[in-house]
DNA sequence: AGTTGCTGTAACATAATCGTCACGAAAAAG
DNA sequence: CTTTTTCGTGACGATTATGTTACAGCAACT
């Protein structure tokens, strides 16, 4: 476990000190927050790599702030832990459905946690995250979370900037609409295939620069799906 | 929908018919159990696509039978949704837990259960791939779904390019048209045979590249066929 | 409330592909 | 050499897949 970094949202500083010890001796760098807005801060300055959420808090509950950081393209990929309740089954599956990615309930030994956390972690490791992508002139910077055609940026929306992604780390690969409903818009989503020809198309459009098309860099596979190839361009 | 078979499960009647309408109307096969031995039996027998499982049985529980088919290599990759009652949470983990796919909580929209259905059967169909093949500098390659001559992308419609697809994974072997249908088209499609030729000519015109004439990998069996021959070239 | 930006869906337009036919050329049979 | 069968080929309307546009709902922000 590189030196991965979990932010701890409880509104107990007994119970936060407690999951900090264990996971600090486990090698884990740890952060803490005690309320919903704090969390959020700390979440957009130093990017966790994941978060363990209380449920039952003052003001903005952990479900809100589930709510807030899935929908937020920079949050969104970073897997939450609930800590639930023994018997707040209700808020479990709501947390599941709203996009958590596992819960403890409480409570729970450290090994149990640790166990979780590392099952999670390992689920959402992604190596391609951090290093710009480039391909005939065109970059997506992951980083910074923007697109450049020939050094401009290009605007467009966070759908098609995930699409984009996705095809510039999975190049000269056919995948069928549903693949890529999979991949993109997650496995648990539910949305007609055709959604994803009109994001297609929307991409497209915003790859057409005036100097250069790099919308040909997507090729349609009749019958099949689409493709993102560096021999488009010609 | 392409005729995909979705099995119902449940003890009463009435919600039975009311689903299959919907899913017939919107182009699925249906059949239906009224209890999990019942269920059992068909699924062996006809192993449809997807099955919908309703949690509150008679007898053997939803639960129980979900736990036999995925012990059962037969059935372990057909995706099961549950039905559940709306405040019957505890049972949805418990599925989830044991291998269900998705859940719908009773009462449901026709509009929402198809809508999880066609993600469900999304997710278990597609990933095309395999190794690319090559004859003589021809390559097909599934996994990009295009084909090469000589290094240059050669363009060819859905059929054709299964056609080629079968050839070069089934050489030097004569075929006849019937075989060739069921093969390429489908076993349960009624097309003329001619339609083949057309095809085949379609097939080798676009094999034909201004350095090597790859058509003629394609060679005519007077009486009985073609085949696709390494030999073809010369 | 009004505005803005983004989303998913439906509806329509366009383009690619399909299956069939008709006719002539090429083989095979007589 | 003539007849018969089989195949190659181009054209055509029908069908299907994809491109494109328009719109309504939603959430965030004024």
């Amino acid at each position: 476990m590189a030196n991965r970094s979990i932010l701890i949202v409880d509104d107990e500083s007994a119970i936060r000190e407690m999951i900090r010890i264990g996971l600090e001796m486990a090698g884990f760098k740890c952060m803490e927050a005690a309320d919903a807005q704090d969390a959020y801060g700390q979440i957009l300055d130093n990017r966790p790599d994941l978060i363990l959420l209380d449920w039952m808090m003052p003001n903005t509950s952990g479900l809100e702030l589930l709510r807030r950081l899935r929908r937020d393209d920079v949050s969104r990929n970073i897997p939450v832990i609930m800590l639930t309740a023994k018997d707040d089954e209700d808020n479990r599956i709501q947390g599941l459905d709203v996009g958590a990615d596992d819960y403890v309930t409480k409570p729970f030994s450290s090994r149990e946690l640790l166990a979780r956390i590392k099952a999670v972690l390992r689920r959402s490791a992604d190596p391609e995250d951090g290093d710009a992508v480039e391909v005939n002139g065109l970059v997506l910077d992951p980083v910074s979370h923007r697109v450049f055609a020939d050094s401009k940026p290009i605007d467009m929306g966070p759908t098609e900037y995930k699409l984009l992604k996705f095809f510039m780390t999975h190049q000269e690969r056919a995948y069928s609409r549903g693949q890529l409903l999979d991949q993109v818009w997650g496995s648990n989503v539910y949305v007609e295939e055709r959604t994803v020809d009109v994001h297609i198309r929307r991409l497209r459009k915003a790859l057409a620069t005036d100097a250069q098309d790099y919308g040909m860099l997507i090729q349609t596979v009749r019958g099949t799906g689409y493709r993102f190839s560096a021999a488009g361009l010609d």
